[in-house]
RNA sequence: GUGGGUAUAGCUCAGUUGGUUAGAGCGCUGGAUUGUGGUUCCAGAGGUCGCCGGUUCAAUUCCGGUUAUUCACCCCA
């Protein structure tokens, strides 16, 4: 007999994980709620045409890819097949691959509904998004994505409101976090000054290392990618810029540079008149992100006191439905890393202990007739709106205490020939251990109560 | 894709410098307690020591391969 198992980077939760998990996800939902933001899904499978080519090379070999039905060989490309190749055989056997972020199946819907859409669309998803990417800690191959955005608007409001949601979703959930703004054109304007507007992918590849190697361990990168000297040492000045003011000094000869400036300084103006934030935004130059199809405002979140990747990023994309055939369409939007989001919350040990409600209420039979006689008591909690239960066969009442136990069940009935008699029911309280004997009415009445 | 660690009971892990009956804790089942759980005590069940091969009189132990898993790198949430 082989132990079963489940596929690599995919997990099981247990009611408890559920529970908690659900906790994050209603919250956040809330929030985008009262943002007016509204919900859509779109299918776990996408046609592998609208997913490849979207997140570079390197992102193509992560999708996963679902063999065609049928006799998928019969139609495969023979020539591929022959020079092992596996890449081109893919495409003649594999038509549908499974969602490897939401923004992509977005973008797509919202051209495909554009003609049903009012401009500015607010939408929000929470899904979950497939990576055939190697596991390790904190990193599945299965995971849920929380994304928020607006498409078909530029005004800079939004990204104030989408700093608001950060601010409001991680006060709530009460972890204390730094919400780090940039914008891709201040990175542009540097590599602008610094001469190598060419080069700008690699530059921005380079910074975002920053607070995991160092200036010196960016340096190194940079001269790794071929970037000169005088460029680095401008780069370097540029970097150490702290304020808004002074880097419009550096950027003085950039418009690109000096627009970003601008914008960040607006959105800035907004938060300062929304009454305030309770985490700490600031700005940071040295804020990046890999993800090149960003063309304003970035945004990134850090949890305080843990040693932990973002806990979630986004930014503004000016062309996203271009690639489907829309143009001018911009969006701005965020992500929350809900997996990472949880592991903060159990190692900083934030999680209500609200606990499990599933049983609030277990009846305990002693015989056959009793067992009737309690189904019957059972139909009225429950219909009275208790979580309740009863232990399905009469059996020793040490089985039927533990199983109460072990489900954490605050309240037991036991029910046995006196009861019966009486009518006057025993209602254990689980926690104290103390007993009472009251009418099943009187007991439904009492639990409604507490 | 690159590099390391690990694989022994349902779970978490000891252990065997290569030797006859394989260890603990937790969990599970039964009992002490015939109408009372969480504490305690007693007893019991449960293992092809990941898989394949090599060395050896003898391999769970050493070696090689393989699979799974895990950590780090690239990249990312």
């Amino acid at each position: 007999m082989s132990k079963p198992s489940i596929p690599k980077g995919t997990r099981d939760f247990g009611p408890e994980e559920v529970i908690k998990r659900n906790y994050i996800f209603d919250t956040i939902r809330s929030v985008f709620t009262k943002y007016a933001y509204q919900p859509i899904e779109t299918p776990t499978m996408e046609n592998l045409s609208t997913l490849t080519g979207k997140y570079g090379e390197e992102g193509d070999k992560l999708l996963f890819k679902v063999l065609n039905n049928g006799d998928f060989l019969a139609k495969a490309n023979k020539e591929a097949l022959g020079e092992m190749d596996s890449v081109k055989v893919v495409s003649s056997i594999s038509k549908r691959g499974l969602r490897y972020d939401l923004t992509v199946p977005f973008a797509r819907f919202v051209v495909m509904h554009q003609n049903d859409i009012s401009f500015p669309f607010k939408r929000y998803q929470i899904q979950r998004v497939w990576r055939a990417d190697r596991p390790q800690k904190g990193r599945y191959q299965e995971f849920y994505q929380c994304d928020v955005d607006v498409v078909g608007s530029n005004a800079l409001m939004y990204e104030a409101e989408l700093t608001q949601i950060y601010d409001e979703v991680f006060a709530a959930l009460k972890i204390p976090v730094e919400i780090k703004l940039n914008n891709r054109k201040i990175l542009a304007g540097i590599a602008e000054v610094a001469g190598i507007t060419n080069q700008f992918v690699d530059m921005t590849v380079a910074i975002d290392k920053l607070d995991k190697v160092g200036m010196e361990g960016v340096k190194n990168e940079l001269v790794n990618r071929g970037i000169g000297a005088d460029a680095i040492a401008k780069i370097e000045t540029v970097l150490a810029i702290k304020d808004l003011s002074q880097l419009k000094i550096q950027l003085a000869d950039s418009e690109t540079g000096l627009k970003g400036v601008e914008e960040l300084e607006q959105v800035f103006d907004y938060l300062a008149v929304s009454g305030g934030v309770t985490n700490e935004v600031n700005f940071d130059i040295t804020l990046a992100r890999g993800l090149n199809y960003y063309t304003g405002c970035i945004f990134e979140v850090k949890a305080k006191n843990v040693q932990m990747g973002s806990i979630g990023g986004g930014g503004r994309y000016d062309d996203l439905t271009g690639v489907f055939g829309l143009k001018n369409v911009s969006g701005v939007g965020v992500s929350f890393g809900a997996e990472r989001i949880y592991d903060v919350m159990q190692e900083l040990e934030l999680f209500p202990d609200s606990a499990d409600a599933s049983l609030q209420l277990l009846f305990i039979a002693f015989d056959a007739k009793a067992h009737a006689f309690a189904f019957n008591c059972l139909a009225k909690a429950r219909k009275a709106g208790l979580n309740a239960d009863l232990y399905p066969e009469p059996t020793k009442l040490k089985k039927q205490m533990k199983y109460a136990n072990d489900r954490k069940a605050p309240y037991v009935v036991l029910i046995g020939g006196n009861e019966m008699e009486s009518g006057l029911l025993s209602l254990k309280d689980m926690e104290s251990g103390t007993q009472t004997t009251l009418a099943i009415d009187a007991i439904i009445e009492q639990l409604l109560k507490s």
